[in-house]
DNA sequence: CTGAAAGCGCTTACAG
DNA sequence: CTGAAAGCGCTTACAG
């Protein structure tokens, strides 16, 4: 591989100049631009990222930390990210934390402090106080998806907000036996979003005046397959007949709808559900929900990363404020039986 | 931050023994090691990769090219390679093509050939031949899962052989009007994986004595919602009649499912559904596959690239034999109505 | 607009 | 086992 000294005797310049020319920093001549130009395309120039890195301390690559990439939401997100970030010539570094309480601190403390990122963006996920301040000694910007950090900039929509939405549809149809599953598994210290939802369903339904037993509050994974099962398990218990559930995310929903139609339930005859995302797939199975827009959030993280790292200008700033989301009506919600 | 010679001066050493003590190449005394441990430790330093990269010449990350991050097969790979990589102290750089050619040239020509990179492994993409010759001379390990790449190193399950299985199961129980979903849609750049299955059910049929029509064969995207709509346009068609579906994908299949229960028909007693993958939901909707195992594939393809970059020892190469796949039988066929 | 030179923060032969 | 020094391949004040 041709280093810059190769391009720059063969254009007959200076290495500097040959810098100036391809990096766009710095003036230089049209003329001289061109030649330089030419000799790196003759030789298959390509600048090594990493010395450039090393001599300007910017390092065009930025980092993403998540908990999984095995769900809509997240690679939703990380699509978004990717494709709006390596359109403006920056690499994206990606960490999974997989709810893995030590590695996601082995990732935080050690990773992403190596000084290979420009900036970070962390989605749903909440560092510890220690962590953020090593974050900070680094000097980089860091960037929140999903879930609120103290101090961060967090692009989000409003998870309690939408969730009393979906509640109290649920509610203005007649029900009032309202299982919301989702409820956090352990401590929730990864997947902020999902208390943020169990606290709308809450404030919804104690507005209704109802105050929801522990047992309509279902633990979940946030994946289908353990919906289906918790769905299931509830609908065969003859101590507990709620009329409706609502699921903290689509994909759980759709756990909860094949439960019913397995237990020849039909839905929304006998059972409503609602979700919250607005997975594509929602409308095969004609699930009511409020769609969030992941993409939408991920390229608006991306961007006001650069903007933050002074790529670009932003017209307004999507931390600001929430970012908007959709009730979208289909068939899986009517009122409760008689 | 602080940098290496804050350590050496701290530790009473030179920088060169810092770098040695924590690097581990290079002898050090356990004395001058444990001193210049503490040292780090006090002072919170981590090693500017940046600069050890362009020092050493290995940057210690690797770069991983896939067409999408949005569907089953692609997400568990990438986090199957990333909790391998990370946990040997790699970092994982993440390109998504999208299905765009000129953003996939624009990956395989300029990104990739950063230099940023140790290694990259390529998700069932095929770079052109001068894309290859490129990153050929970047010197660089590039290793491939999931479809072939002449010369390239390759994890990859017998995509031919597990398509025909999947279609003899269907002949076995009496099918001959099978319907392949899942042809490619466009030129079969990316997805090769497409036409090996589809060329594995072409050469079971024709071991039956069926050819079978260009309607049988169906374009998709592998998306649920794009299956759903061709298996129901099929099912409503009343010039043709399949008893069988089967499809490249899991994903594909529950669409293909939930279309015929859509229209009001039974699987497996109208008709019969397999598909190819051994999705977790699979089970959910009792859906008979050939499970290929996609976490298998991207830890052994994190694996191999460690290896070539000297890191780890293999017992076995797994480029060198096809991974293992298992036929899961379940409820969703049957043999045809009578 | 262009060049010479210092410097980014490490690693690694080379000596000892 | 340890240190002094060169060097990795760029960028960027500083002069001109």
């Amino acid at each position: 591989m041709s280093s810059i000294r190769d391009v720059a005797s063969r254009a007959g310049v200076s290495v500097a100049t040959v810098s100036r020319a391809l990096t766009g920093r710095g003036k230089v001549s049209a003329a001289t631009k061109a030649t330089v130009q030419a000799a790196a395309r003759e030789l298959g120039y390509v600048a090594s990222v990493t010395a450039s890195s090393l001599a300007s301390g910017r390092t065009r690559n930025i980092g993403i930390v998540m908990p999984t990439v095995g769900r809509w939401y997240y690679s939703s997100v990380l699509q978004a990210v990717a494709s709006e970030l390596n359109g403006a010539g920056y690499d994206l570094t990606l960490y999974i934390t997989e709810n893995d309480e030590q590695f996601r601190h082995k990732i935080f403390a050690d990773f992403l402090l190596r000084k290979r990122l420009d900036a970070v963006i962390s989605v749903t996920l909440r560092p510890t106080d220690h962590e953020l301040r090593q974050l900070k000694k680094v000097g980089r910007p860091l960037l929140a998806v999903g879930g609120i950090i103290p101090g961060v900039a967090t692009v989000r929509v409003d998870e309690v907000s939408i969730a009393e939405l979906a509640t109290e549809h649920l509610l203005s149809l007649g029900h009032r036996d309202i299982a919301f599953i989702g409820s956090p598994e352990v401590v929730d210290a990864d997947f902020q979003l999902t208390s943020s939802r169990e606290r709308g369903y809450l404030r919804a339904m104690e507005a209704a005046g109802i105050t929801p037993p522990a047992e309509w509050r279902i633990s979940a994974d946030f994946t289908t397959a353990v919906a289906y099962q918790r769905a299931r398990n509830i609908l065969v218990n003859p101590r507990f007949k709620p009329t409706a559930f609502f699921c903290a995310s689509d994909e759980m929903a759709f756990g909860a709808i094949m439960a019913a139609r397995d237990l020849g339930l039909s839905v929304p005859q006998d059972i409503s559900v609602i979700g919250i995302d607005g997975h594509e797939i929602g409308e095969l199975f004609g699930l009511t929900t409020i769609a969030q827009f992941p993409a939408a959030q991920g390229s608006a993280a991306a961007l006001k990363t650069l903007a933050l790292l002074g790529e670009i200008e932003l017209e307004s700033d999507p931390t600001e404020s929430f970012l908007s989301t959709e009730f979208v009506a289909r068939f899986s919600t009517a009122p409760p039986p008689a």
